[in-house]
DNA sequence: TACGGGATGATGGTCAGACCATTAGCACTA
DNA sequence: TAGTGCTAATGGTCTGACCATCATCCCGTA
């Protein structure tokens, strides 16, 4: 009968309605809000809560502010950088363990592979082996890094041509992650040992062979689990 | 010679400091920050500047502020519940299509089987049938939603004991996402081909036959690509 | 003595107005 | 024509004030 009445922060419900606004596609990419004082008047609220919502809008990767003159705030364009930037930065601050993550991508990365090794087109194999030549530069170079391996495996979900998945696993090597985790650690070993399967691997997609891809990704992982489950202390 | 001098807004700087204090676990789910007035002095900044990195923590699911005596910002317990609605925030605004993110679902939750097969105890099995009691008779009432459905799906992710599958799986059943893509419709056939279906899964489950699990949670999954596809127009 | 209710102080939420720093564009000058 | 300084718009920060909320304490009453 008597509705409850919630008197959300004002600042709130200025986030909420610009918010909808974006997802309704009122506002697309590369739009300019108006200014604060312009929004000021238009909500009829100080001009401290309109900067609390665009603190809040800005914090949520739904806008990019800028200074100065023709400054303001910008819708962004919603990149799948950008959202697995996102998602990596949630999994670094979650109660999960190493293994929790390395179980998941397993699932992720291994489940994939079928769509992999259907969809992958010339260019996608091209693509990888250039990924493959200049890891091997690296290593030979003593400047191999986990960013190599990591690019490599985003590049394989890639043949999906999913942005979805393309997405997740991209977040799974997400720069957060990997300094939490391994600490940037590349044992000299690890990299030849790791290329040496990338490679394998890439072999297996050419060959439209699932059944060899989720073998050497399978060993590929295990060995990386390993690894990571020494040091994983949380 | 000049080392370039990159002045950052201050409220960030605050937010960095605060962030790596709790990463660094100086700070633990529960502590309470000190008020506003007195990080002011502390920090030397006014209190709007406080303020602004309080509402970008906020936003961030790092505190959560409270009013009154007592109150203040609380730095919180990172739940899975959270993330996967921050998730799930992330996923739908996205430029992602129905398909991509149904093809994303196929992978995690057929992928897991294998796992969860192993791993379901006997408490696991009970709460599966549970929830599809309730759905059944939530079905005979008339009352049949899609968030019984999803409550199904979270529950079989939690066999797998692991908190980032669950997160995965729990993020891909959002309120927001339903909301986007399939609207609530419930249509009743769904419903009871759905809650069958369900049924036959946790059968598997507890026959421990991986084939016949992920035999029938394809078919599952199919379907309700389905008919996901037909409304879906983005 | 025990209980209920009002007073109290700490805390976050909001406001108004001011000033500074930054920046793109413009007009002016050499 | 090229360079340079001005200008106006815009975000960033500060100050001080007032309001709403809420746990706690104290006092009066039964």
């Amino acid at each position: 009968m008597f509705a409850p009445v919630s008197v959300d922060r004002v600042s709130q419900v200025i986030v909420d309605q610009i918010k909808l606004l974006i997802r309704d596609g009122r506002l697309t990419p590369g739009d300019r809000l108006p200014s604060e004082r312009d929004l000021c008047q238009r909500f009829g609220v100080s001009r401290v809560t309109v900067r609390e919502a665009l603190r809040v809008l800005e914090a949520s990767g739904l806008v990019e502010i800028r200074v100065g003159a023709r400054g303001g705030a910008f819708v962004t364009a919603p990149s799948t950088e950008r959202l697995s930037a996102g998602l990596a930065d949630l999994l670094s601050l979650a109660p999960l363990t190493g293994s929790n993550v390395t179980e998941a991508r397993k699932v992720v990365e291994i489940g994939i592979l079928p769509l992999v090794v259907e969809r992958a087109t010339e260019e996608d194999v091209t693509d990888l082996l250039a990924i493959i030549d200049e890891a091997e530069a690296a290593l030979a170079a003593g400047e191999y890094t986990m960013g190599l391996s990591a690019a490599f495996h985003v590049r394989v979900a890639g043949c999906t041509h999913n942005p979805a998945i393309e997405m997740l696993v991209h977040s799974f090597h997400g720069p957060i992650l990997m300094s939490l985790r391994q600490a940037q650690m590349a044992a000299p070993t690890m990299g030849h040992k790791g290329t040496e399967e990338h490679r394998a691997l890439v072999e297996a997609i050419k060959a439209h062979d699932v059944d060899a891809a989720v073998a050497v990704m399978s060993t590929h992982l295990e060995r990386t689990a390993e690894r990571t489950a020494e040091d994983a202390q949380d």
